[in-house]
DNA sequence: GAAAATTAGCAAGCACATTGCGCTTTATTT
DNA sequence: AAATAAAGCGCAATGTGCTTGCTAATTTTC
């Protein structure tokens, strides 16, 4: 199984992590500085990180009011039936729609899904809700909510439970 | 302002931000390889969108999961009091807590923040609730999902509508 | 259609990442 | 507790890739 978290990570394998998880530009050399090592076994930690899993990718964070992208919707959608089929479907449909940045199956009588969209402005959302939505197999219900302000959007995980 | 929306980004822009976004890792000599282009304008093009700040921030993704953090909560939270300093409060101590990792201001009737807070398991989870948001002025409803899969989990934009 | 400005490509210099190796430190075993 | 084994650090060298100046070509503007 990939239920290997028999990785022991020491202290300074977390500062690594902490380091690049807010500053993935940081050349190794920067990161061996903040973390208190010499280059070489910088280097080899961070790639021992990669293969082991822990790290699993690298992203570019893009400004999206600069690129006209003003609106985010978080939506809750509800399905009639609870069976694999509708489900599959829905993921598969959902996972076309590049608007679409996060899609979770979540808990809760009131919601199968929440999804976070991201959409130049509201005439775009009601095109993207009608014509791709509603228009999905099994979606009974749908509640959407808009993003007025980011207080906090971040990557980066707790690692002080470590 | 800083509602310079006036830059222009051509097609090899374009094919640069849609790779950078998935594939922060990309060196240069092979981005420029994937855009058409040689090393040299693509590095050039690369500082002018971080400078233009299109190009926000590098991050690096952890695997939740090998750090022992398996369990994700949507947590929808209505204020008793819509003043500002009620939200300004919640917005400073919320920004405290490391578990958070999204927190916006949204639209309608049921809440007014939906947080995405990341924890070991249950246990930690419930802690976190009574001790750090339950306790903080103005909080009157809180209501908890958590997620059972992650269907689709980025950080990227929609850039076909540029 | 001509001039000006922007941008690509080449080459060189430079910085950085990486790998091998000896040494220190930590862990293990008897 | 001493000796041995194992893991990890740092140094130095090599190689790769990034970046900057300059010329040529392309695109844009008048």
């Amino acid at each position: 199984m990939n239920t290997e978290k028999l990785v022991k990570l020491d202290r300074i394998d977390r500062k690594i992590l902490e380091e690049l998880q807010r500053h993935g530009e940081l050349s190794n050399q920067e990161l061996s500085e903040r973390v208190g090592l010499s280059p070489s076994p910088c280097s080899r930690r961070v790639k021992a990180l990669e293969e082991a899993g822990i790290i699993v990718r690298r992203v570019t964070i893009l400004d999206h009011k600069k690129l006209g992208l003003a609106l985010t919707a978080i939506i809750l959608i509800g399905m009639d039936r609870h069976t694999p089929e509708r489900f599959e479907a829905f993921e598969r449909q959902v996972g076309e729609y590049p608007e679409v940045q996060e899609c979770y199956l979540i808990t809760g009588q009131d919601a199968d899904y929440m999804l976070k969209v991201v959409v130049p402005d509201m005439d775009h959302y009601h095109e993207f809700l009608l014509n791709k939505i509603t228009r999905i197999q099994g979606v009974s219900g749908v509640h959407s909510s808009f993003v007025l302000r980011r207080v906090i959007d971040s990557t980066a995980l707790p690692l002080g439970y470590l």
